[in-house]
DNA sequence: CTTCTGACA
DNA sequence: TGTCAGTA
């Protein structure tokens, strides 16, 4: 499973590719990289490359940001998930593991929801 | 033509 | 965020 990963972490992917696969626009990318969410390498010209995980990664901030999440929170669960990762280093995530960090993330978003007042009808 | 940085409404 | 300017 280490080719398809290094494959994976290649980057050959312009910000143009970038836009068409995530729906977002170069400035929103840019942006995202300035907070450290994501980090392209600098190929030709000082122009961005990204890889597949790179498009993983941005897709998922699409989604925590569709979620109601601020650029602060996102920032948080990644390095939350960063220090995960140290834990286990040389074993795979068991499905509880996988499980616990999930929750571990959805708490974070439920706890910060503030625009959802009309949430509280149930 | 595509992307980059900095800046302003 | 969008968008414009001046480059590379």
């Amino acid at each position: 499973m280490k080719e398809k990963d290094l494959r994976r972490s290649l980057s050959v992917l312009p910000i143009g590719t970038v836009m068409k696969l995530t729906s977002l626009t170069a400035r929103q990318i840019r942006y995202y990289e300035e907070q450290g969410l994501v980090s392209p390498e600098r190929n030709d010209g000082n122009r961005r490359m990204y890889s597949l995980n790179d498009i993983d990664v941005i897709l998922e901030i699409k989604d925590y940001l569709d979620e109601g999440l601020n650029i602060a929170k996102i920032q948080e669960i990644y390095k939350k998930r960063k220090e995960d990762n140290k834990n286990n280093d040389t074993k795979e995530l068991t499905d509880q593991e996988a499980r616990k960090i999930l929750s571990d993330e959805l708490l974070n978003i439920g706890g910060l929801n503030s625009h959802d007042a009309a949430n509280n009808s149930f």
